[in-house]
DNA sequence: AATGAATGAGCGTTCATTCAT
DNA sequence: TATGAATGAACGCTCATTCAT
């Protein structure tokens, strides 16, 4: 019997400690070499574990998802109206700020890497869309899809200030405003 | 005998060229050599003009950025209503579509720059958001600043969703459905 | 508790396995792991058994070309004439043609071996020369040793030939040839 | 002006010191790095005259078979008689034997590597079988392409067995004999 | 000023081999 | 005896940068 390791728990753990090494570079800077240094292993272990870096890195991004949707969406359902949801949304994205900033840097900087291309079109990063989507959806109860889309916009939009450093904006405010306006605009139609 | 040339002035023609092979690969695709053939230049007298591929990515953002804007603002004058002006911004990010999105990817890679985070808080980039802003004040006709975040933030968003290939998203209809919602919600408060 | 083996016995059933593996995919391409895994063990059982890659070839060689000849030779006991020989020979190497050249591609690697060189003057080289040439002796009815050569260079050309990937040279044609040449050669003289 | 370097020229004298630091070790056998050291230049440098390691293997292959051939057929015109010839084909291999031994393991060895794949159906490689043999028929006066063929497995036999270390086999002696074998079944037929 | 040949550290990846269990 | 996780040197190749001319 080889060394005892639970293949795929190591697998998630090793998953979980790359996350921030990603993030601190973005996916075309870092190197293999120094994910391995960072996890403590050696590149032949973390090839064992991951056949290449660009598949590594979509185990993480599902794994980061995954997470992200279920802790965003933890204590949601006790609150009931659309502007108090939306300001939780607010809150969600303002506590942990760095994190979604640096989370956001990740997907565009692989989005226009070389090792993205063809990827837009893939079931995984289709799957990903309809998952964030389906969040806003049940989340702040809405059915129009463009809608649901300028939501989408916007959220994404408000993290990007953030990562250029506009540090005037408000996540919290604007999700409030964001709140406000839904309503205005749902009730006039 | 050096030919003679007024060496500064040189420096911005390569700058105005250079612009298109940055937007169209990216800040770390493109290769060094690939910009000296583009500009029809040997390598060896690119770097006499630019000491490295980082300085000579920062000279090309100041350029982008100051030609943008003037570019954008060109013909709104004549537009009334702000759902015309909404719809106007919809259709000036719609056509060049691509040429945006390589310009706010640019913008990104930018500001996660090393040498970026002095940028953030420099007179510079200030100056740079504060002219973004006043756009919208002027031509949106809305003097909320947090209003102003909103639409900033949005635009950007939808921008981002392109760039990330998000394909769904349509331009001119979230702008179409901005303008909306910002004239329901004002005319509810 | 160790599993009862005869060391020596499993060693003889790994080989046995062992030379398809080496022979679709020729020594240098084949990995160890993938030699591990056609034989259904792990890379620890194998280098259990053979200490390294180039040993476990030597090995393999020595057992192919022992096995080889004895099937080379066995039904060609009732065919009288030499032309039927000679083009039984053709058939023989057409059939499973691609094993053939697998084979002799082994061989020239194995030959250029850093530890063939000693190889090539050892009794076993010898011996395995010796061998071959004798069922030229004996199958073509051929006594003159210069015309033996003959027979075996050109026999050894053919394949390789196939093994270039020059498609064009049929193997039976060529052996038909040869015993037409061989018949009109031995008249004459 | 940078360095003066005639580009086409250099690469020709790379190409002449390569062949012997391929044939020493074979195609898959010798690394790039040495390559580039043995030439006495950076990787870079190897890179900048040749785009990968295939390709510039192409170009010694092209370039030594040109030479081969010229070599070969230089002073064959007077030679009358199909024997004469076919005994200076006999003298032009065993004299620079081990070269022709080297040389032939470098294309059985580059055959079968992955970059070969697709490879013998390539205009190349058909381009340089098509010499080979038209320097038989010229040579030998032969328009039987069966039998073109069959001198051509015969001389690359020979070759092969001395590659294989069978030093009993000797190539005036073959290439003489083949003579009169031609002879034989042409006279007869 | 201008050229492009030259450099070499570093990339993602592979794989023979070792070793704790 | 048997396992397969772990190693790390080495591969083909790239590219920002330097420098002799």
């Amino acid at each position: 019997m080889p060394k005892i390791v639970d293949h795929n728990l190591y697998r998630k753990e090793l998953l979980e400690k790359c996350f921030d090494l990603f993030a601190q570079k973005g996916y075309a800077s870092i190197t293999m070499r120094q994910i391995a240094q960072g996890l403590g292993v050696s590149t032949g272990t973390l090839y064992h574990y991951f056949p290449n870096k660009k598949i590594l890195f979509e185990h993480l991004v599902e794994n980061m998802v995954q997470r992200d949707i279920s802790i965003a969406t933890a204590d949601w359902e006790k609150l009931k109206t659309r502007q108090e949801r939306a300001e939780a949304l607010g809150k969600y994205f303002n506590s942990n700020l760095a994190y979604h900033i640096k989370n956001s840097y990740l997907m565009i900087d692989f989005s226009q890497h070389q090792d993205a291309k063809g990827y837009q079109n893939s079931e995984f990063w289709q799957r990903l869309c309809e998952r964030y989507k389906s969040v806003i959806y049940d989340f702040i109860g809405i059915e129009d899809p463009v809608l649901a889309d300028f939501i989408m916009c916007f959220v994404d939009g408000v993290i990007l200030e953030r990562l250029l450093g506009i540090d005037t904006v408000d996540v919290v405010e604007q999700c409030t405003l964001l709140g406000k306006m839904v309503t205005a605009y749902l009730d006039k139609n």
